[in-house]
RNA sequence: GCCCCAGUAGCUCAGUGUGGAAGAGCAGCGGUUUCCUAAACCGCGUGUCCGCCGUUCGAAUCGGCGCUGGGGCACCA
């Protein structure tokens, strides 16, 4: 309703204006905001402060000009049912939303249901995102919970608005890192021989190791030293992965495709891609190494692809993967990635851009890191040292639900302080509580209705007068616009600031007025509101991956 | 040295997309319970929007120079 509403009052803001004006102006001068404030009105314009210089009048003096203008042409297209008026206040265009446009919100919510604020894009734009893509060489971190919680909202945002997604594990699944794990669940496994054996430089400390070496005698027996370092490395990776994938899965995440960077190697892959930059004319030879000349698309300095001893950098696998992914024709490849790997997009973008291919489709998003903190006082937490709370407690400890919403509360920019005393309490401070709290209520509030009373009205609308229920159905009616600006800008944590805001204003007029009472038709009209209020908050927690509980 | 992120009320932070009307929660103080869940609601906010300069009719928002805190700058991944 109310995006309709946005496109036709510019429509007429064009009809009163005239093309040559309109062209005259920067772009998005006659674009609709909603105002915080209510005495502002539902959609506001600031326009006449583009057109005051042009014009050498003073905005107020514009606005009350088009304000004639305006109203004349919402006659025109009909619209008049839908604004009671469009005043002028401060140079500002000011329109306000008539009881039947509030009236016509709750019906389309109750039309819609779990398709309210869904919408289709035809032809659908293809996006693949890649997310968390932890090494399997240990638990998963809090940080990596972050990027599982916005990876997946994202994508369930993204489908919400009709994009195709997939949602992609990049696994690394060779190379230095696991070649390391291998050794040190192999020196563990002969330290619990009582052999002397030492972990390797730069090699895995976690207790996780040595239990895991514990297992592997309790299960193959103490005979296992003169298997080659390989069998060791497969063992622990695959041990790894495993428990990766038990904890995304409690957590609620699904990926679609697991891109194993071994496959990328052993399907020739890499070698075409580089192949691809040779014929190119970008790769070239230096130092014994090979180079990739990188600083021809903006980056800093070239960057070496093949070593001097003959392996492959890490940047190599990653062009691959990349040439193959556009090879599937994405419009739009989305990245997240931790703050330590920020240094890296510039080099990714123009390798590229190196292959022919339109840089400017990635997209990398950094996810900014994560502080634990109880008691308003941080959690100490040692990587070295193996003394780090994992993404798993946290989900043990505070729950799913509320680990998905306090991963949401901050953009993804900012660094996250996730207060596990706070995610913890059964309170109103607790956002998640709050949200949830709301929806039980409502619940409770229809089990207390018989279900005739509303299946026998048709509600009288209308009588949904009172301030504090106007707000609510204002808010309801922008959730769409909510969902479409979260996904166009990539960034999901509007969601769950829109939720307590919803949540607030539920709470707000559930203390005003009773639903249910002995005026029957008005009880009919407050449960329909009510109704459209339990399906707004369920299709945003459901978006969320949050539960919606009946009770609490 | 260079790059990225943050800096807004006592605390934690929205708001920066597209310049346009300074916000919320917590903490603190004071209220609300014959009632569909008090896990709730109501009232109380002068703040150097980190600083300076610039662009503009207009800057928390854009540009430049700085300051503070965090992270990153590999022939590691």
């Amino acid at each position: 309703m109310i995006e309709l509403l946005e496109q036709q009052l510019t429509r007429a803001l064009q009809q009163s204006l005239g093309a040559p004006v309109v062209d005259s102006l920067p772009l998005g001068s006659l674009q609709w905001e909603m105002p915080k404030d209510p005495a502002f009105g539902d959609l506001s314009c600031a326009v006449s402060f583009k057109l005051a210089p042009q014009r050498k009048q003073a905005p107020q003096q514009i606005a009350e000009q088009l304000v004639e203008a305006l109203t004349a042409a919402l006659g025109g297209l009909g619209l008049a049912s839908r604004c009671d008026r469009v005043e002028a206040k401060g140079g500002y265009l000011n329109v306000f939303f008539s009881q039947r446009a509030l009236e016509a919100v709750v019906r389309d919510i109750l039309h819609a249901g779990p398709g309210y604020g869904r919408r289709r894009l035809s032809p659908a734009r293809a996006i693949n995102i890649e997310f968390v893509s932890a090494n399997p060489t240990g638990p998963l971190s809090v940080a990596h919970g972050r990027q599982a919680a916005v990876g997946d909202v994202l994508a369930r945002l993204l489908r919400s608005q009709g994009a195709r997604v997939t949602a992609e594990f990049y696994l690394n699944d060779e190379g230095r890192q696991i070649e390391l794990l291998g050794q040190s669940l192999k020196a563990r496994y002969a330290q619990a021989l009582g052999r002397d054996e030492a972990i390797p430089e730069g090699g895995y400390h976690g207790g996780y190791v040595a239990e895991s070496a514990g297992r592997l005698r309790t299960l193959e027996g103490d005979a296992l030293l003169e298997r080659p370092l390989a069998w060791f490395c497969e063992q622990a990776m695959k041990e790894q992965l495993q428990h990766i994938q038990d904890d995304l899965g409690h957590f609620g995440l699904h990926f679609d495709r697991w891109t194993s960077q071994r496959w990328l190697r052993t399907s020739g892959r890499i070698e075409a891609a580089l192949q691809t930059l040779q014929e190119r004319g970008m790769l070239y030879e230096a130092e014994d190494a090979t180079w990739l000349a990188s600083t021809k698309f903006g980056d800093d300095k070239d960057r070496v692809v093949r070593k001097r001893d003959g392996e492959l950098t890490y940047l190599a696998p990653d062009i691959a993967y990349h040439q193959w992914k556009f090879e599937q024709g994405y419009d739009t490849m989305l990245n997240l990635w931790g703050p330590d790997h920020h240094g890296y997009i510039p080099r990714l973008k123009a390798a590229v851009a190196a292959l022919g291919l339109p840089a400017e489709r990635l997209a990398v998003r950094i996810v900014q890191l994560v502080t634990l903190s109880r008691q308003g006082k941080p959690v100490p937490m040692s990587k070295r040292a193996g003394e780090f709370v994992t993404f798993r407690e946290v989900m043990e400890e505070v729950g799913v639900d509320a680990t998905r919403f306090f991963y949401l509360m901050r953009t993804m920019d900012s660094h996250l302080d996730f207060d596990l005393d706070l995610a913890k309490s059964r309170s109103k401070d607790n956002p998640v509580y709050y949200v949830q709290y709301a929806h039980a209520r409502i619940c409770s509030i229809l089990g207390k209705a018989r279900v005739a009373w509303w299946a026998r009205w048709r509600p009288p609308l209308q009588r949904l007068a009172e301030p504090q229920t106007q707000a609510l159905i204002r808010v309801l009616a922008q959730y769409p616009v909510v969902l479409r600006l979260c996904a166009g800008a990539f960034e999901p944590h509007g969601l769950t600031v829109y939720l307590r805001r919803l949540a607030e204003c539920f709470h707000v007029f559930y203390d005003t007025h009773r639903v249910i009472s002995e005026d029957q038709p008005l009880s009919a009209a407050r449960l329909a509101l009510v109704r459209a209020t339990r399906q707004v908050l369920a299709n945003g927690l459901g978006l969320l991956g949050v539960g919606a509980p009946r009770r609490m």
